[in-house]
DNA sequence: TTGTATGCGTTATCAC
DNA sequence: GTGATAACGCATACAA
């Protein structure tokens, strides 16, 4: 594989004009630029990207920390933090974890090691303090409310969303509310867990510890649910079902086992993708495709200097009625 | 940030033993080896991972091209690409095309500027003689049927899995059928496409191209086939539906407006996503988890040197049975 | 076992 | 405008 050297000898100039030409530098006569586009050509090169990582010290590469990429919610992210990368000319390493610690620290190091300039963490085990030792390597971005721990995020309001959820299902008279979630740590769980508690102290009713349903991830997971409630002696309602995927298994098995939604449970799902549209599913709308848009252009604000201190950006969401309460 | 010299300074050693210890080298006394370490726990040092990548000449990175992340068939093929290449320190990028050939070639690009070192093509729309270019530059693995064109590749036979879904409709009566495909170029939609009519031929039947619908990605085209299906005066009595999704959307879609799945209208579907067996859908099992775990593996052996030759696996599928039919 | 010297392919600085 | 040459940080062949 040629090199800038041989480009250099065949062209008669300089590596350094090499450099500036390829790098469409002005200040160089027409003719020499011209010879090195000539030699490029003739020898067919390329430029090898590591010399330029590593005299540049810097990847143009972002690292993405996230639990499963095989599940809606986290490669809706995706999409969006894709295509806003791919218009500056990033690209990005998907680091799959499983909320596995020693892979989310495997990551992590990609950012000392400066294989990634920056990292967006779309769903984490490791706590804020192991975090922020990293933040000294390059800018991290979280897609959590991280204002309290002073690092950058841009987060949906989930304490918002579940009240928003949680109000309806109160005005269309609804007492006995339980939830459904994919687990009951992380800040976004515990906000939504908070928002379930203040909302029932508000009507003076107390959580019900049997009504909350952990581990709710995707389709197959509402069998589950739909069983645990038929044996139940005292069911709640009405579920916030806080993934369409799960609300979607609820219903369809419920239908199958005696159990209709929303005659016999009232359903307030989350996330507002495709299938909740299909199966009538009443459903807070959750941006995560803008999610993942705006926490590239957060991480790329620190890259250009655009921004020096932490950002912490709430998006809005909207509950949308359909059927299910 | 501290680098190699600065630790064999330290550490009163060389560069090169430095090196020999970073790299768990044998014969390094062990005095030299701790203090190597010492110094490397002093200056927090890290290796400079581009410098890595540069002096060997290889990145231990790979690209996966794909239309779409947000969609299960593909996000699927990920997790398998993610699992395995994880288990041999391996890291991918994602370059999320759209089916545009412009991108298609620019992540060509990152194969031939050594960015990755191999490249694993989900779904393409670049021609095979523009990829043959690229061959020279690294292994490449295609998740489609690549033998014909001196490729490899490991891909699930969809002219099989199509004419096994065929025959199943054919053997419950059916005589008039038509399907649903995300798009109609491609070497697995070419198969598809051949299965079908084969299989009508089979039975003297003739396949009808009103029948055959095209750009069928997502649940919500089901509502357009359901509409399109009720506005026919003469309509097909089953179709195969090349994505759960869509045939949920069928289903769900035709529940609202009077198209009973398996009354009016049986189906059969593929991929045997989670939402299949929730609608009780009968479908044919793709492995593509399997898949991308093996496009890796492939790749990976071409990687340590233990296959030079092409390689074209195919993965088998299996009908599973119920009630849409 | 260990050190020296060189290569990897660019970019960037500085002198002309 | 242009060319030498020094970083960039590590791996490794070769010599000792």
């Amino acid at each position: 594989m040629a090199n800038i050297r041989e480009i250099a000898k065949l062209a008669g100039v300089s590596v350094a004009t090499v450099s500036r030409v390829l790098n469409h530098y002005p200040y160089v006569k027409e003719e020499k630029r011209q010879a090195v586009w000539k030699a490029v050509e003739k020898l067919n090169y390329t430029k090898n990207i590591n010399a330029v990582h590593l005299a540049k010290g810097k990847t143009s590469i972002i690292g993405v920390i996230l639990p499963y990429v095989n599940h809606p919610y986290f490669s809706s992210i995706v999409d969006g933090i894709s295509q806003e990368a791919l218009r500056h000319g990033y690209h990005f390493l998907l680091f799959q974890t499983n909320y596995d610690v020693q892979k989310e620290l495997e990551a992590l190091e990609m950012l000392r090691v400066k294989q990634v300039d920056g990292l967006i963490i779309c769903s984490r085990t490791i706590s804020w303090e192991m975090l922020k030792l990293y933040q000294e390597d390059g800018p991290i971005i979280l897609c959590e409310d991280a204002k309290s721990c002073e690092m950058s995020s841009v987060s949906i309001d989930h304490y918002e969303a579940f009240m928003l959820g949680m109000n309806y299902l109160i005005a269309k008279g609804h007492r006995k509310i339980g939830y459904c979630i994919g687990r009951t740590s992380g800040t976004n769980s515990e906000r939504r867990d908070a928002a379930y508690r203040d909302a029932l102290q508000n009507i003076d009713a107390s959580p019900r510890e049997e009504w909350i349903f952990d581990h709710c991830l995707e389709i197959a997971d509402g069998a589950r649910i739909v069983k645990a409630l038929l044996s139940m002696e005292d069911k709640p309602t009405a579920l916030l079902v806080a993934s369409d995927q799960v609300a979607a298994g609820i219903v369809l098995w419920g239908q199958k086992n005696g159990l209709q939604v929303p005659e016999n449970l009232a359903i307030v799902s989350f996330d507002n993708h495709p299938i909740a549209e299909a199966l009538g599913i009443t459903t807070v709308d959750l941006p995560l495709l803008s999610m993942g848009q705006k926490a590239f252009q957060l991480i790329h604000d620190c890259f250009i200097g655009k921004t020096t201190t932490n950002q912490n950006e709430q998006l809005p969401v909207r509950l949308i009625e359909r059927f299910s309460v």
